[in-house]
DNA sequence: AAATATTATCGTAATATTGCAATATAGTAA
DNA sequence: TTACTATATTGCAATATTACGATAATATTT
């Protein structure tokens, strides 16, 4: 086999994971990042600055767009996605609550 | 190819996309939420508790520990894993810092 | 309409991940 | 030491991801 047996895990693990996996690839996290400094993100302006190719970013902008991390809209002939802020909030709550579940800990073993 | 190409991105970059990427699987997941409430892990626990053999939970284990997002102590014969605070606040900074960027946006295009 | 520009998709090859059985390793107990 | 228990590692097969060239789709401009 080899394929993720997600049948046995609960949505929300499932739902968590996808947004995890969305955001493990460094070109996908420089992509976040270009969008945060320059307040858009073009396809085009990325191949440039990226030594990756078109079809590739294009595919990346998609798995991002998939995982609801970016959302697009339609620019003359160009594409501008720009981040999910409620996506970037689910995240934040996931962590937070991790930090907290952590902090109620009374025995700790490591 | 195939291969990501880890050289061509900044080591801050390739740093946050192994930490999400280690939290990109359901089982990995389940496992970290099994920690946060049963304030310990013990690998012969998920063994009974997922279905996964248990070459696949040490695997997964190996993973979340290589990422540092969990640490283990010898306990007796078996192995006691516990989340590691500062990868938890460090991915909090990181989705923080996101969110804030977000915000000082002025002009929103989606 | 035709040419141009920009992004998306398809097909393919290379690499990575997932999962398990079998085996190895490490600690405990007799 | 031997037997037992628990975790780690190895080797392999199946699936997923990554990357790119070629091509398609869509919008703009001439």
């Amino acid at each position: 086999m080899g394929a993720s047996k997600s049948d046995h895990f609960s949505e929300e693990q499932n739902e968590l994971s996808t947004l995890f996996k969305a955001l493990g690839h460094p070109a996908r996290i420089a992509i976040i990042q270009h969008i945060l400094e320059t307040k858009s993100c073009i396809c085009g302006d990325l191949v440039e600055k990226f030594p990756l190719s078109q079809a590739t970013i294009s595919q990346h902008l998609k798995e991002l767009k998939h995982a609801n991390i970016i959302q697009g809209t339609i620019e003359g002939n160009s594409i501008c996605y720009c981040l999910n802020p409620q996506t970037l909030e689910k995240l934040n709550q996931v962590i937070n609550h991790f930090i907290d579940s952590e902090k109620c800990k009374e025995t700790q073993c490591c």
